[in-house]
DNA sequence: ATATATTTCAAACGTTCGTTTTAAATTATC
DNA sequence: GATAATTTAAAACGAACGTTTGAAATATAT
């Protein structure tokens, strides 16, 4: 009977500390809509983790809808509000000159990663960037309109700056690199790996962040800055050279 | 009570055929799984839409988990058999010279292109590239063994093409290049488009489809051509010039 | 210390899920 | 045309889901 429990949760060493029940629930949450997806995560899967009773989701949250809807933003704000204002520094310390696309795509991938060492809550490491990976593939309406919302402002300034940068790609051809350029990034961060070839690395660790970072960001610069208009070289029969 | 249903689907407007039982829940849980994930879609919606009886699902398949294998294998099985002949071809037509990436690409994307226009029951239209693309960053372990079943193989041998089509590409670059290049093409193919950036052209269109590709193409060649090693320009201070 | 507001808790709500069952209808075989 | 095998059909199964309820417990304020 005495003696009872100083430590509750058993990943997370700490107490319950009077009001950190939301926190919580965000954590576990993340942890577990990340290993499983949204719809096949339940609520009990989730309390159950948080050690907190069922109830608290609905008391705290109003729904398994609105709990997702806070969960995405209260990472996703912060990250792309990270992403304008260090574009619009650099912008401002080149006093007009265009920024280099290496320079954009460093400050675009490397805000991820930077607020990934600073989890909002205690011990979350690379959870976020995994789920919102997959959060990019969400077929569900809710999803993508969270998206969207924290979204729209800053691709339209990245797509700013990546004009001035490339001032050869037309604007169609460029919006359809940029769906190209999230498309590899959503899948890198989201670490799935069906194919098993990358296995040996885990985003996890922060010096491969860097290791990562100048990766994509090669990647991505090249095709970017492709030459655009000709299929280049066709060794099948080309009838009409151009 | 005279004048029956000549024709039971409103949608598919041939009437029931004696067997065909097994392909109306194929078509019909390809479309919903696309629509809104395989969790979230139920056995009920599936044979509602494919106006079957519930319990059709499980005398045909076994169950859910069945069902979404068979789906996803007769769409994956054919197109990466068509993949790897098809590169098998190029090579054997090429006598030992090596080819070029944007050839391997042209087959790799093209062959997705090419088995949509021809889906194996009618009418299946480009639904089953959207779901491939969801299913790419899918968190279930079972989806996930499929893909890497599916795509082991084929993977591991259009990595021997891009290695002799790159040789200046070490192998850990060129395999971490491909993770990007894969999570380019399943975006693409998913057509989310959480952005609303491209909002304009639906992939369902044939005539877009060669447009996409040559833009995929290049932005990939781009990518995969990249010089390896210098982190490139870094207008921040880099007290080492290297 | 008393009263008020907030949070936690166990239990149950009605619904929907995948699956199973049993009989009827259909198709194939002789 | 009778018999056997296959497929369809309606109904129900137990389990799990998100959510609600109302009372106990805790924190806050006077």
């Amino acid at each position: 009977m005495a003696a009872p429990s100083a430590q509750k949760s058993p990943e997370n060493p700490s107490a319950h500390s009077p009001q950190d029940t939301k926190l919580r629930i965000l954590d576990a949450a993340e942890r577990l809509f990340m290993e499983r997806g949204f719809a096949a995560t339940s609520l009990r899967e989730i309390t159950a983790l948080a050690h907190v009773n069922l109830a608290a989701v609905n008391y705290h949250f109003g729904s398994k809808e609105a709990l997702i809807d806070a969960l995405l933003t209260r990472r996703l704000q912060p990250l792309n509000q990270l992403r304008l204002d260090e574009l619009n520094a650099l912008e401002k310390h080149a006093q007009g000159r265009p920024l280099t696309v290496e320079t954009i795509l460093e400050v675009y991938v490397g805000a991820a990663f930077k607020l990934d060492n600073k989890p909002t809550a205690g011990g979350s490491g690379s959870v976020f960037l995994r789920l919102l990976g997959r959060a990019f593939t969400e077929p569900t309406e809710q999803v993508r309109q969270i998206l969207q919302r924290q979204y729209a402002a800053m691709a339209e300034r990245y797509k700013q700056a990546f004009t001035a940068a490339l001032p050869h790609v037309p604007e169609d051809e460029l919006v359809w690199r940029m769906q190209f350029m999230f498309g590899a990034i959503s899948y890198t961060m989201a670490g799935t790996d069906v194919m098993q070839l990358v296995a040996t690395c885990d985003l996890t660790d922060s010096e491969d962040h860097v290791a990562v970072t100048r990766r994509l960001v090669a990647f991505l610069a090249a095709g970017l800055q492709a030459p655009v208009g000709a299929p280049v070289s066709l060794p099948r029969k080309t009838q009409r050279a151009k």
